[in-house]
DNA sequence: CCGGCCGTAGTGGTCGGACCACATTGGTGA
DNA sequence: TCACCAATGTGGTCCGACCACTACGGCCGG
């Protein structure tokens, strides 16, 4: 059988639909099972030769719909094992959230900044309200890790967490994730290298123990002014950076 | 010459870095040409022939990275003329998000809400101090065409419309664009189909004059205030829906 | 009878080559 | 001069083969 024989209809009868590619079908076929519930979080799917033969198409088209929608965090390939539908949770789906923060620049970064500080203010009020003793307890670790490190790398990981740590308390889990993808290591370690540099260290020690201080003190508004002032000192910080470095040219790469 | 061959070292002698499968190697080694600036935004890149030869890889393979990197919004396949780097705008990277809407379900979908919720006031707020007459008037046209039929479609269609004009005029096109993957046609489908049928179509009409009023007078506490009450009535009865229907067992299919 | 070992079947991962469909280009002829 | 058309190059699709890994079940020794 070659490959001009058309696969006859098999449910919808007014629309055909030879839209795009046929990956592209294959892609949207499987996100729809997946939708209307026909293929639950954690199945398995059929093999990726099963799966061609059903929807018509060779599996090497198959493997691109399969690829794609891995990257995309709703399925999981194990080799030798087979295809599983991922958990479909928050920090699956968002994960590509972080490839957006790696590959945007120059004003777009700003624009970054300017939605994680709404967010992160936002959540670090509700875990003002919502922490718990354990939870707090991290935060103070991570808090005291940084306070007693110079080591940038030690310094970032430890902001990074208690960072993290105060968007789950918040009890948002897919806000919690975004924010994530915001802060994701390339993006931060980007803007910190510079950033560090004009001696912010310090302040940044301040702006940490005042959002601690007002957690404790189970303070939303207080939390939330601390936190949207502690990112927005950076999204001013870069703001000038980029107008700065206009007129000379290009931004250094990397 | 079969496919055991070592790929001679071509500029990274130190990481041979044999992570993963060599698609994943594929796009990783894309996504940082693009990352240190080696592809700029629109510009078009080798074959995919002269790729997979260049990576060592078989065009198999390379496709399949270039069509992960084409569902991110990263690179954009044009048949018959060559694979192009998207100008990596809010918009191409941020598509993808509207696939975490689409999929999300139960409490995730009321997180989701949450995250709109924050985020949609702080940009109608932005909106009533930059908005500017044209973008005002579109708002307007949408408004009046929205209160003017009784067709669902069509009244979803100037709703999503109505909250994309404000979005865009509040000045971050990356907010704008997130929003947007938020409300994204199914998902707010889905929503809709219920919502509308408790009786809601005045209480939204009353609130989406409300937003307008403040726009036009041009008072952001109010816009504010007006956008995450709308929201929230949504959020609310997504709410209580998945509560009510918990106990009952699954919630309906699509 | 039990438990570790090993072979086998099944699955995803990779490869190479063939051909089709479309876009672009440049020449040709009206 | 300009519309048309053929050639070329590119992404899109398909096929068949084989490799790498997992999972399972029978075999063998204890």
């Amino acid at each position: 059988m070659d490959q001009f024989v058309d696969q006859s209809e098999q449910s919808a009868p007014p629309a055909p639909a030879q839209k795009g590619t046929v990956t592209q079908r294959a892609i949207d076929e499987i996100k729809a099972m997946i939708g209307e519930g026909l293929l639950e979080p954690g199945q398995r799917l059929p093999t990726e030769r099963d799966l061609a033969t059903q929807l018509g198409i060779s599996r090497s088209s198959m493997r691109e719909a399969i690829r794609a929608l891995t990257v995309l965090g709703v399925l999981e390939a194990r080799h030798g094992s087979g295809i599983y539908v991922t958990q479909l949770e928050a920090g699956d789906l968002l994960e590509t959230f972080g490839v957006v923060a790696d590959l945007s620049r120059g004003p777009r970064l700003v624009e970054l900044l300017e939605v994680r500080r709404v967010l992160e203010s936002t959540a670090t009020g509700l875990a003002a309200a919502r922490i718990t003793p354990d939870q707090l307890a991290d935060v103070e670790t991570h808090l005291a890790a940084m306070n007693a490190t110079d080591d940038p790398e030690e310094i970032l990981s430890h902001d990074l967490a208690f960072h993290r740590t105060i968007a789950l308390a918040a009890g948002n889990d897919t806000m919690a994730a975004i924010l994530e993808g915001l802060s994701s290591r390339t993006f931060r370690a980007r803007v910190w290298r510079g950033y560090q540099e004009e001696g912010a260290f310090e302040r940044t020690r301040r702006e940490h123990a005042r959002i601690h201080r007002a957690l404790v003190a189970r303070d939303p508004e207080a939390a939330r002014a601390a936190a949207a002032a502690h990112v927005g000192e950076v999204e001013d910080w870069l703001r000038g950076q980029w107008e700065e470095q206009r007129p000379s040219g290009e931004q250094p790469a990397g």
